[in-house]
DNA sequence: AACTAGATCAACCGCGCATTA
DNA sequence: ATAATGCGCGGTTGATCTAGT
């Protein structure tokens, strides 16, 4: 099958926009919404494909558009959304109002790529580049250990997902508790949420929480003081990571969402902060 | 002041998916 | 079931800007 050109090239107009195209598309779409993308310029009176001024309302004109620069919170939302979804710059885009697909790809592309790698981390897998010559390909240092062992999670919890989806079963015993059942446990958990609101979060000493007997489990209760977004959170027979031990037994010690990752062995969150 | 290299970002291109005929 | 169409996405390009020499 030969698809057709989305539109007749001849006689439309390419490159930048004019502030009067601008006018005339911002108006047509205020009043009439921007119905079929195909047929606007042609009802608006443009000499533009479709697709141009599709993307010209989407990535610009658009009422909700944020212009500016990346705030650090933006930068670092960015960085943890790729570390879960990779380049899917429309999904990211989703969790940064104002913001668009574009920018944000452009955003990484230019800053937050080279940045990861200054730091020895691989952009693209979120893995530490490895030794150079080392036969078992070692990670060096436990840091970015950490951060291999978490993307790892994250492939596997993808594959998983994939798996379960398409009605397959898996290899992993039911009772065997997993890194990839933790990550996805620990992400769609009260800590995953703080992390992605880069809330604080508050461990609770073992004793204090409702802990199931028959499976290793992370228990979450309700915040306990709202308006601060601490969160209760324990672990136990944790197969992978160890609960964090002195401050964590004291009552009501709280730590941010990068102490947690501290305590289990990433120790180098700084290029989150820009 | 003139030139150059690198950085930036808006816009384009091609592909794939979903929907419709 | 198949072809045609529309749309959105991610990758790439190229014009413009900026800093350095």
């Amino acid at each position: 099958m030969v698809r057709a050109p989305c539109c007749e090239k001849a006689g439309l107009k390419r490159g930048p926009w004019a502030q009067e195209e601008d006018d005339i598309l911002i108006d047509y779409i205020n009043k009439n919404g921007h119905g079929s993308w195909r047929s606007l310029p042609k009802h608006a009176g443009l000499l533009r494909c479709g697709k141009s001024c599709r993307l010209r309302w989407t990535n610009y004109l658009r009422p909700d558009i944020k212009r500016g620069p990346f705030t650090p919170e933006e930068e670092k939302l960015v960085i943890q959304l790729h570390a879960i979804l990779g380049n899917r710059w429309a999904a990211i885009a989703v969790q940064l109002p104002g913001r668009t697909d574009n920018e944000i790809k452009n955003l990484w592309n230019i800053h937050l790529r080279k940045r990861l790698t200054s730091m020895g981390i691989d952009p693209q897998t979120h893995e530490p580049f490895y030794l150079e010559g080392s036969s078992k390909r070692l990670p060096t240092s436990s840091s970015t250990r950490h951060m291999a062992q978490w993307e790892n999670a994250r492939l596997e919890a993808e594959a998983r997902l994939s798996m379960e989806s398409l009605g397959l079963s898996l290899l992993t015993p039911p009772n065997k508790v997993t890194n990839t059942d933790y990550f996805l446990r620990v992400w769609h958990s009260e800590v995953g949420e703080c992390f992605r609101k880069g809330k604080p979060v508050c461990f609770s000493p073992a004793s204090q929480a409702s802990v199931s007997s028959t499976t290793t489990e992370i228990v979450t209760k309700p915040n306990h003081e709202p308006d601060t977004g601490f969160s209760c959170v324990t672990m136990k027979d944790d197969p992978g990571i160890t609960k964090p031990s002195s401050p964590s037994e004291t009552e009501d010690s709280s730590y941010s969402i990068l102490q947690f990752f501290d305590f289990h062995g990433h120790d180098d969150m700084s290029f989150l902060e820009g």
